[in-house]
DNA sequence: CCAGCCATGTAACCGGTTACATGATTGT
DNA sequence: ACAATCATGTAACCGGTTACATGGCTGG
């Protein structure tokens, strides 16, 4: 359930509208985590309906109305426990998903172009990812200098830092194996 | 629809009954994609529907009765379909998911000793991980030797070393984030 | 005697995706 | 004129998880 934790990490720091909380998520947590807008209101619902938040309408003239979400005092214990599960349920929260992956251990079965293809459009995605966090980087270290928590921009920082570790890491395997590839005349 | 596909892959390689395939998927793409056995025979069941395999029941005095499924023409068709999709695509199989990660992201909450249990909590379960890839390495080797297909056997390989290398960053990185936080008394 | 393997599934639920609907304001 | 931004959702569907049900044979 880390969507909804995800959402109330980001109300813990202000209150939102879901619009307005959509667009952080996208903007902070996509790396690890991807939500369609619909699904964040939808579990926006649930939440509230859980007690985890409230919501107040608020009427406009200029721009359409909106719903501003605020956590409450329950909302808060349940962010501080999932934030302090136990070492078991990391295992769970590590678990590597990739249709990539499957698509190479199968990719014996096509032929060498095809393959080499493959690797060579991974390869650039990863690059291009490696641009896009290094622009990130930036941001967040100016930003947390703004903030000055020390502590939050910190983890911040270490978020970023393995996604740079992990399309470093990426980008080398891709080219270790096309040259592997190419030298054996797979 | 990467389970159907790495389920037909599987198959490809010979007709297997549904506890087969589950073992084997659970022994080979289990580091990259999860499913549970329920699943399994529930996947097996569209895929007949849709075509790309058929069933056999095969009645048994001695054991419980099974049922063997084998791939046809147009799972065959399929699959090669699957492995051949463009690199537009590749982006959508690249995304990782990890609620680790949004823990590392909001780890700021939490007091000093909780982040670093988190984090060597981690490292920890990265070193397991690593040293059971070691093990699937050896012995992907000696399968790759016997089965005598070195195409075929250059892309397991692969995907195991991309396992590897994944593991290998992670616990750099672990090691690194538990090093600042000490050192900066955060 | 009990654990574990063999072998099949069903039902309910939850989470994520896709497609659709509305409509005013602001900037190029 | 056209795209983007603001701002809300609904409905249907698909994929993944959890819990449950059955039952004989084999090895320690």
């Amino acid at each position: 359930m880390s969507l909804k934790h995800g959402l109330l990490g980001l109300l813990n720091y202000g209150s939102m509208t879901g619009y307005e909380l959509d667009k952080a998520f996208k903007a902070s947590l996509s790396f690890f985590w991807q939500a369609k807008t619909s699904q964040v209101y939808r579990e926006l619902d649930a939440m509230e309906r859980r007690g985890w938040l409230t919501s107040e309408r608020i009427m406009q003239t200029e721009k359409p109305n909106k719903r501003v979400y605020t956590i409450t005092d329950s909302g808060k214990e349940e962010l501080a426990c999932w934030l302090s599960l136990p070492e078991a349920d990391i295992a769970d929260a590590m678990r590597v998903k990739s249709a990539f992956l499957i698509r190479v251990f199968f990719a014996g079965e096509t032929n060498i172009e095809q393959s080499l293809d493959m690797l060579r459009a991974y390869r650039d995605k990863c690059l291009e990812s490696r641009k896009s966090l290094r622009a990130a980087h930036t941001a967040s270290e100016e930003y947390g200098a703004v903030v000055g928590d020390k502590r939050k921009a910190a983890f911040w920082e270490l978020s970023i830092l393995y996604g740079e570790a992990f399309y470093d890491a990426s980008l080398d395997w891709a080219e270790k194996a096309i040259t592997i590839l190419e030298d054996r005349g797979l």
